[in-house]
DNA sequence: TGAAAATATGAGTAGTTGTTCATATGAAAA
DNA sequence: TTTTCATATGAACAACTACTCATATTTTCA
């Protein structure tokens, strides 16, 4: 296996990268933290109960308990989600006596949905 | 229901649900399907690794040991995350001799990110 | 043909994640 | 204050996921 020793079986020897190339892409491509908090993002998304809640707050800005109920879910499990959501700065929340109502935070999270909806539809 | 008996302590008794809204959001909200759809969708975005694929492939169609090299992983785990885009049709490829070029298979993919990135951006 | 190169794939595994359960916190009513 | 309601949270667990390793597949070239 140590034949050529610095030599790299792995990769292609025909398409060699060219620096032009690499160079090119360094410019272009994100820097490694946007990219980790994008996917942390697109992570978000990617839950069907969380896309739910979305939906659902599209709507109207609603308590726990009630999307627990339209959700027919456990209290704790849609806190739970909606704590994530509230992190992603996808929600806020507001008290009003004992309840806290949840809101979309702002018009980004609509649109990123649209787009993913219209890839669906095919 | 029976009254008292099917009582559900667990949701709360002032904000009642009342059928109105739930015939409101039943005409709103997506099909469970949809939903799992676009929540599946998101996964694929929600991976640092496969983000980057995306984002080399912004610039232009790239053959699998390329792409692992640029993105100093192994060919396999390169070829694995391909799949998985290939699956959600984010790209399609073609095959040149020995190698398999792979390209973006239309510009949602570029809308959907563009749009996550507007959020990161806060 | 046979060997080499490029890619694909199945099994195994460590790390992550969404839910449940029990409990804590905080505000309002008694 | 004490109780009750609405919500939040920590621990535990099962399901899922991304990578590695070994190997299979497919094409090109000698």
């Amino acid at each position: 296996m140590m034949v050529k020793e610095g030599y790299e079986p792995e990769f292609c020897e025909e398409h060699v990268i060219h620096s032009e190339l690499l160079q090119k892409l360094d410019g272009k491509m994100p820097d490694e933290d946007e990219i980790y908090d994008l996917s942390d993002l697109f992570k978000v998304f990617g839950d069907s109960t969380r896309l739910k809640i979305l939906f659902v707050l599209f709507e109207q800005e609603m308590c726990v308990c009630d999307l627990a109920e339209i959700l027919n879910m456990t209290q704790s499990a849609i806190s739970h989600q909606l704590k994530v959501l509230k992190q992603s700065k996808l929600v806020t929340n507001r008290r009003e006596g004992k309840s806290i109502f949840y809101s979309l935070a702002d018009d980004h999270v609509r649109s990123i949905i649209a787009q993913g909806c219209e890839h669906v539809k095919e």
